[in-house]
DNA sequence: TTTAATTTAGACCATTTAGTCTGAATTAGA
DNA sequence: TCTAATTCAGACTAAATGGTCTAAATTAAA
């Protein structure tokens, strides 16, 4: 089971030279697992791997994949070096699982917009859903972020793949409610860039807006006046109205 | 003049153990180097660790402090490791140098809003300026951002200190404006954040922005969109005005 | 109890890399 | 030319760290 599921992660070095442990077991009179017995393991596993992967993507997003040693992540994720080896191939076996799983994390919001929705509800929910984010989730925006201002090495294939899919067909939404007269006009690629750089600004740039403002989202009047600031800005904009 | 000019870089170990270069001086009959010999020497070293210092910021920015190995700026700059350890005393070192340098150029446009100005026009130049700088110094800002993103241990002093006099100061005029009737009512904090990450994000998430959207700021016609478009998006929001 | 899987401590190895040191070459000013 | 500053190549050290290996302990299921 573990081999099995493993493998998918190993480099093809290490996959070769591993004893293929299951070799010698039609031999031995071993017993036979049963169904529910894998599969108690199979969670037991997976809830490991997502114990050192929670403790790994807040010392990555820290300090930085070449900035965190694998001694840090495991005292971070109370287990042995040894241990965290045996679940993960490698330091960048680790990462790419921290990051794949942030990914997804990171996506989800953006599919609720649709064209039946009434714009600025859809956009204001987006705002809040964003900045809920920053608030419970920096980790995840400061890993993203990183990795993407390295050139996105390792997210470059999904950048290009599911998110631009993902984009292009909001931006066919957000053109929609402009046709219908419900936006005023605006290149729809800068509006989703924006809301997304005025969100994840709160996480990323915590610490400034915190040496700046004296406050974080975690106090929750900042997070509504905030809340209520961007979506101000993005739906009125500026200039007084009359 | 060399030492002088370098003790103050030096970390006090290594100030210490130098030998104390003009110790013996006085009893050799060395030549005393005119002024205008110390200004031209004074000069090119500057240059020489201006060079190096771009090198540096370039290789930082894009592999983080600990991804970047000294053989790699010392590459960079077109000089021997030896000889990049001859102006800067370590890593760190020159690493420091580094950020300082980019504060400065990082902090000066906020300083041109000023009460007498229209807002509109003050805060437009202010999006334009800050995205030229997004497409002219895209180093500089991700090297900012990597840094305050993995907590600013540097820069902290300079965020509560000089960062925070100047944010102050322009959340004054901007009330002032708002008084005024000349803006709407919005939380300057907020707005001031909501422009640094507009056009930041233009920098810092360029791979994103150039996946999604298969554009760069380099193109003069997408710089334009996009200028028109934050303008357009920050002063007008995007509900439609009749 | 028995077996296999999980977990640990810790020795150990190989690599990378910051930083030092030496000695020689080059440069530029006096 | 002479001197001091600058530059380099390259050997070297010391530390950090990714990763392996072993042997033993623990756990849990049969």
């Amino acid at each position: 089971m573990r081999a099995l599921k493993e493998e998918a992660y190993l480099p093809v070095s290490k996959q070769i030279q591993r004893p293929a442990t299951p070799a010698k077991k039609p031999k031995a009179r071993t017993r036979v697992p049963s169904e529910a017995t894998l599969n108690r393991r199979k969670r037991l596993m997976e809830t490991k791997r997502s114990a050192i992967m929670e403790a790994a993507l807040d010392v990555f997003s820290r300090y930085g994949l070449h900035g965190t040693s694998l001694d840090q992540v495991a005292s971070q994720a109370d287990v042995s070096k040894t241990n965290l080896l045996y679940y993960f191939a490698s330091k960048e076996d680790l990462y790419i699982n921290v990051l794949r799983q942030l990914m997804d994390v990171w996506l989800s919001p953006l599919k609720a917009f649709s064209v039946e929705q009434d714009p600025s509800e859809a956009i204001g929910d987006y705002l809040r859903v964003k900045l809920e984010l920053s608030r419970d989730h920096p980790a995840e925006s400061r890993l993203f972020c990183l990795e993407v201002i390295q050139g996105a090495p390792l997210l470059l294939g999904e950048l290009q793949g599911s998110l631009r899919d993902i984009v292009e067909s909001k931006v066919s939404v957000i053109n929609a409610w402009i046709e219908a007269g419900k936006l005023a006009p605006i290149e729809a690629h800068h509006l989703i860039f924006s809301l997304w750089a005025m969100t994840q600004h709160y996480a990323d740039f915590r610490t400034q807006v915190e040496a700046v403002s004296g406050r974080t989202l975690a106090d929750p009047a900042f997070f509504a006046e905030t809340l209520a600031s961007l979506k101000a800005l993005v739906l009125q904009g500026i200039c007084p109205r009359n």
